[in-house]
DNA sequence: GATGAATGAGTATTCATTCAT
DNA sequence: GATGAATGAATACTCATTCAT
């Protein structure tokens, strides 16, 4: 169906690849995960194998990126779903992505030292990406009457950097309780969307 | 009070390639900003002369991180003085970040991007440093009776990322007018915290 | 018995590099042994294929100093075997060690100037040793009564050097007879130790 | 009366640079004996000052070898005063240089450590200057009929040798009783040399 | 005479990438 | 498909030496 057809041994070798640079980025930060490092960490003989598989460093980020924001997107969908108005759509991508942090904490660290890293020029499309649909969520609510008439880009930045903020967090406090710190999200922002009575 | 006397020549040199280094970390991120293209910046004969002036790369960033720091300080002092209450803080807290934000856009981008980059090892106590002006002024308006009943550490998580996220925008977008971003995040968090009447 | 598995190239390139790295050593001394001069010796591309065959210079060292010993070991092993005295086994041992000297002017040189060289911090254990074989055979030598009760230590230290002095003459003059040398030390420890009757 | 006057200024700085470069190979070992290190031990503000003092650091180590190598003469001279006999001379050439060694450990140190650490080209003259005033010994003995009938230059070696044994046994085992040593190692020269009777 | 500044070649080591097998 | 070997540019850092003041 798609485009190039991959034979099932490369899109193994792949995942394997990738899975391994996962757990490396995350491991030792971005500026240390060196072709050598991810091959040891995926008991790969060679590194050649990995240039082998992926044209260049940027093509392995990138698709560690596709990974990472493929699981996000899954996650998020399944929760989603068909949700009754703006303000529950707001609450529910908050709980969905710290969800996602406690559940995936390796795959968001990664994908952060990544673009701390400056891995790759800083690429106002990718953020573009993560906004959209806290943008249209927010759209929606003031369509609606439910939020105020606030500037939806502000409000969608400050929304997608607060739940990066706890990833940060359960580096150096690994027990943070990340359903009260959604808790506290929730309110913070129904507050702060909620159009005045 | 001062550490060591330097000489004039030195403290020049010094300055001219912690500010090529700020040029460099803040254009190409903390990763590429090599000794090499510090050098370049700053139109050195050779890598050896920074080297010379300071004895690590972690020295020369820390110096980097001196200066950024004291800048902002310098910056936020003189606009802090004597809030009358706790929401008053609040707001100048926002509008005198994204100020400084806005009269020294190279020198924020440099400084995220070493944190992100990596360069030091994660620390919580130097985050815990940036927290902990918001942290006063949230317990003082809890208080005081101004603020509700949040959590401080999730709040202050909040505020101090919201007020990083233009930096990054900023690169993608010149042309934001980050007063008016500052006069959305004042009324965002003026309703986050408030106590409800 | 073996520790690790090697391919034939890498083996055969880890000897290359060995054998450039004595020839280097005891051509220019220890100090002036960079990986630039025995890339060049080993006329390698670049310097980078020593560090890809070896994890450190001290690795490369260290196995140049087995390469030596081990040579050593073999040569004094055939010879040594079941000698009928102790006086019998110190001619052995002085004919030996002057005989090695002679067939292997190169490897010598290099040793000793990796000891000499400061090359590993001066390390008491190594000396020792080196001392060891010589000291059995002199107390051996007191207990039989063939020799007179002198401190073991001195005349050990003594007799090693002593075999030492010819590889450093060898340089200055490549024709010294180190037969006869031979013979004259053997007569000297002969008188130094034997009991006096 | 010597070929170039120096100033009285002049001298002075070169002997205090000198016995910081003594001190610092001693210290550090040859290799590691930079003119930073020796500026720093000397508390001298600039390296340029030993450039400019020094044609090259060649020229300072070289300076080094004639200091202590006075010494050394200087304190045998003293001892070495009209002997008796030959195998006097033999037993006072052996104790004076222990002597020294014990009196002036530093200085031996270093004097090793840049024949070791390949400072120079190894040279031939040197050495023979070292071994002359054993050989004028030995050969006096043999003329004279004390000494047997040996390879002079064989002999000479060795004693050499010898006595630079215990300079490396000092770093180890810094308790070591020299005049004990001495006392062996003139038993063991006096049998082997003397004249069989 | 002395100082601090600068130079540029040199150090070992790491890296992504290429390629023959 | 996979492997081990090789490449050469890049990394931060050190060094003896030069020079203007």
């Amino acid at each position: 169906m798609q485009a190039k057809a991959k034979t099932f041994t490369e899109s193994a070798r792949r995942a394997q690849i990738v899975a391994a640079a996962i757990e490396t980025i995350a491991g030792l930060g971005y500026a240390r995960a060196s072709f050598a490092q991810i091959a040891k960490e995926a008991k790969l003989s060679s590194t050649g194998l990995i240039s082998y598989h992926f044209a260049n460093k940027e093509e392995l980020v990138r698709t560690v990126l596709e990974d990472v924001f493929g699981e996000i997107s899954a996650f998020m969908a399944e929760r989603m779903s068909t949700p009754s108005s703006a303000s529950a759509a707001l609450r529910t991508y908050l709980e969905a992505n710290l969800e996602f942090a406690a559940a995936q904490p390796t795959r968001m660290r990664a994908l952060l030292n990544i673009f701390l890293g400056g891995a790759l020029g800083y690429d106002p499309a990718t953020e573009q990406a993560a906004l959209e649909p806290v943008e249209r969520i927010l759209r929606w609510g003031q369509e609606s009457g439910e939020f105020r008439d606030f500037d939806v880009r502000v409000m969608a930045t400050t929304i997608r950097r607060s739940v990066e903020g706890p990833v940060f967090l359960l580096a150096g406090a690994p027990e943070t309780d990340l359903t009260a710190y959604a808790e506290e999200l929730v309110t913070l922002f129904d507050l702060a969307t909620r159009r005045p009575t």
